[in-house]
DNA sequence: ACCCCGATCGTA
DNA sequence: ACGATCGGGGTT
C-alpha cells in the first residue's frame, strides 16, 4: 500500500494540516479517515509545546518530519501529532478527528477528539518519536476521496486563540461519509 | 521540593 | 459547569 513521504511532512504545517484531512491513519490493525486536525507551529506559537524553546517533551517537534509526537494530558489522554517542516524548525500537527468502521463494517464511528482516538486505537507514550515514513504498520495514505473542511480557531488552548489553525470537514461530508 | 497548569473527556 | 489525574516546566 501506498503511503505518504518524508517530502509530504516536509512542507508548511498549514498546508500538511489541510491535506491530511481525509488520509487515512493505519495503526496496526486499525485503518481511519482523518477528519480533523490542527497546526502548531514556529517560535512564536504561543499554544505550542516547543513556544518555551527545546525541552525534553519538545525536542521531538524540532526534529526532521514525519515523526510521531505523542504526549500525555491531562493525566489521563493521549494526543497523536505528526511532525512537520525541516529539522530545526518546531512543528507538528495534531490530529484530533477520525472516521473509523467497526468489525462488521457495517456502520462507521466517528472519534471526535484527540484523546478518543489514541484510546481508542491503544496509542500511548510507546509510540511517540515513531518514524512514520518507514514504520511497517504506523502510517498515513493517500485516498481518492476529496473531501472539503473549514477552518477555524484551535480548541482547548488559552493562548493563541485568534489562529484558524484548526481544520474540520464539514458536516454535510461527513454524514455522506456515514452513508446517512 | 513545590507549585501551577494543561493541544481532554464524561458526567451533571 | 466541574472534577479526574499526573507529567512538564519553571521557580525556590
Amino acid at each position: 500500500m501506498s503511503r505518504m513521504t518524508r517530502e509530504f511532512f516536509n512542507r508548511d504545517t498549514l498546508k500538511v494540516a489541510q491535506e491530511l484531512i481525509g488520509k487515512l491513519l493505519i495503526f496496526k490493525n486499525h485503518t481511519g479517515i482523518i477528519t480533523e486536525t490542527e497546526a502548531y507551529m514556529g517560535f512564536d506559537d504561543p499554544a505550542s509545546h516547543a513556544f518555551a524553546g527545546k525541552t525534553k517533551r519538545s525536542q521531538i517537534m524540532f526534529g526532521p518530519p514525519g515523526f510521531s509526537y505523542i504526549y500525555l494530558i491531562y493525566g489521563m489522554y493521549y494526543c497523536l501529532n505528526f511532525v512537520t517542516e525541516k529539522e530545526e524548525y518546531p512543528a507538528a500537527v495534531l490530529i484530533r478527528g477520525l472516521l473509523i468502521q467497526n468489525h462488521e463494517k457495517q456502520q462507521y464511528i466517528h472519534l471526535d477528539g484527540p484523546g478518543k482516538i489514541c484510546r481508542h486505537l491503544g496509542i500511548t507514550i510507546n509510540e511517540n518519536g515513531q518514524d512514520i515514513i518507514t514504520h511497517p504498520e504506523f502510517y498515513v495514505a493517500p485516498t481518492r476521496k476529496k473531501m472539503d473542511y473549514t477552518a477555524q480557531t484551535r480548541v482547548g488552548i488559552s493562548k493563541g486563540k485568534d489562529k484558524l489553525w484548526r481544520f474540520l470537514v464539514k458536516k454535510d461530508q461527513l454524514l455522506h461519509q456515514l452513508k446517512l
